[in-house]
DNA sequence: ATTGAAATTTTGATAACTCAAAATGCGACT
DNA sequence: AGTCGCATTTTGAGTTATCAAAATTTCAAT
């Protein structure tokens, strides 16, 4: 089999992606959340995922949706590694800022090569996550994507650690900089008010910073050992 | 106007570089050569060629051939500036090996921003050259070729750096950095035989090399200070 | 059961890039 | 000048990925 055009690895990945959204791993994707995840009409998305199934790289069901295979799965993970590492090295080597490495390495994951990722991989010390959190998978795919609390089911006045950020905009990641929220970060949810739709929180020696409901459900977060 | 695609930056910088290897900055690439160099039929030359000379980007001159216009050749200094740039880094930063980063830069000069390529700059010290000796032009586009002699036409018995290799094939690289004929390396030229096709070389503190003529066209330098 | 709204698929085009092979032009050599 | 050979261009077709808009299917609500 040929290697996968970066629109094929681009689709893999979003399917990938919506399905880890979907928590199911076995739901089906539907085409309009694949389309849209990747900025293109149902249309053509039907017309890919079509080839794509043709390929064996996804299991596709006519008015039902998409849902990787396997091998789909593999590639997927692969994609997401390249792209990750990616981010990790352009954020500790070469200095570039957490807000902006996510569509730098957006185009680079297509472009380098095996030899190239593991050359990072083994001088980032082989991590086990970007500097969003995301877990890194391995080079045979696999990856352990830890279950964390999140800023709104977290128990409260406890301190415990910011693990992850579930949302790459880049406008949302300045702000949490600003604020002193970054991944590794102790920080202890003060209070959350549900009718004010909002939460306070504190990262250790930092002031208290308040955010909506929304955004702090994409904060996530582990107990303190 | 939008950004060009790779396969553009690609023609722009095969016409820029075969321009230069001819000598001439005025005179026609011929579209052999330019489909020759990259691995297109010639009637897909023809093809793309008539769209660059619309787009302004070259002058084309039926059964003649091409040259780049103005803007074209900014163009293809700025792909060999990435190009050059992502070469070094990779050596010097990530710890590639010479021989190997001429075919990745190829791809990743294609999806680095100029953002990236800006930081890589900066965190390079503004280098002049890339690690075969080549020019690396500044961000305006514009770059200093500086005459070297070669192996061919260098005083013999004269110390003298080498300063330039004109050839990315990864076998010879490879024997050059067994050889210990890296840009930088001080070296003499101890005899050269028309008969024998050969020229013999002496690193300083190495052993004596014997290489053929074609190769040691190749091998630029520059007489110590 | 029927129907209506929403999602999905199909159809027909388009753009960018490519090849194979036929047609053409150019220059060198008698 | 004529013609031969080679480089170049043209022609016709294919691939990949996309969109717009028409046709279809599904499912929930009557």
């Amino acid at each position: 089999m040929a290697l996968p055009s970066s629109t094929v690895e681009n689709y893999l990945k979003a399917i990938y992606q919506a399905q880890a959204a979907q928590g199911g791993e076995h739901r089906l994707v539907p085409m309009g959340r694949l389309a849209g995840a990747l900025g293109v009409v149902p249309g053509t998305a039907t017309t890919m995922v079509k080839t794509l199934a043709e390929s064996g790289l996804v299991d596709y069901e006519p008015y039902a949706g998409v849902r990787l295979t396997a091998a789909g799965e593999k590639l997927a993970a692969l994609v997401l590694r390249r792209h990750r590492l990616m981010e990790l090295f352009l954020v500790q080597v070469v200095g570039m800022s957490w807000a902006e490495v996510h569509d730098e390495a957006e185009r680079l994951e297509h472009a380098a090569s095996d030899r190239l990722i593991e050359r990072i991989d083994a001088m980032l010390g082989r991590p086990a996550s970007d500097p969003h959190g995301d877990p890194i998978p391995d080079s045979t795919g696999s990856m352990v994507t830890p279950e964390y609390q999140t800023l709104l089911t977290c128990p409260l006045g406890r301190p415990v650690v910011l693990t992850r950020v579930t949302d790459q905009d880049a406008a949302f990641l300045r702000f949490l900089e600003s604020s002193g929220l970054k991944p590794g970060q102790a920080i202890e949810v003060e209070a959350r008010n549900a009718a004010a739709d909002h939460v306070v929180v504190r990262g250790k020696g930092q002031r208290r910073i308040v955010i909506g409901m929304r955004a702090a459900a994409k904060l996530q977060v582990a107990p303190v050992a």
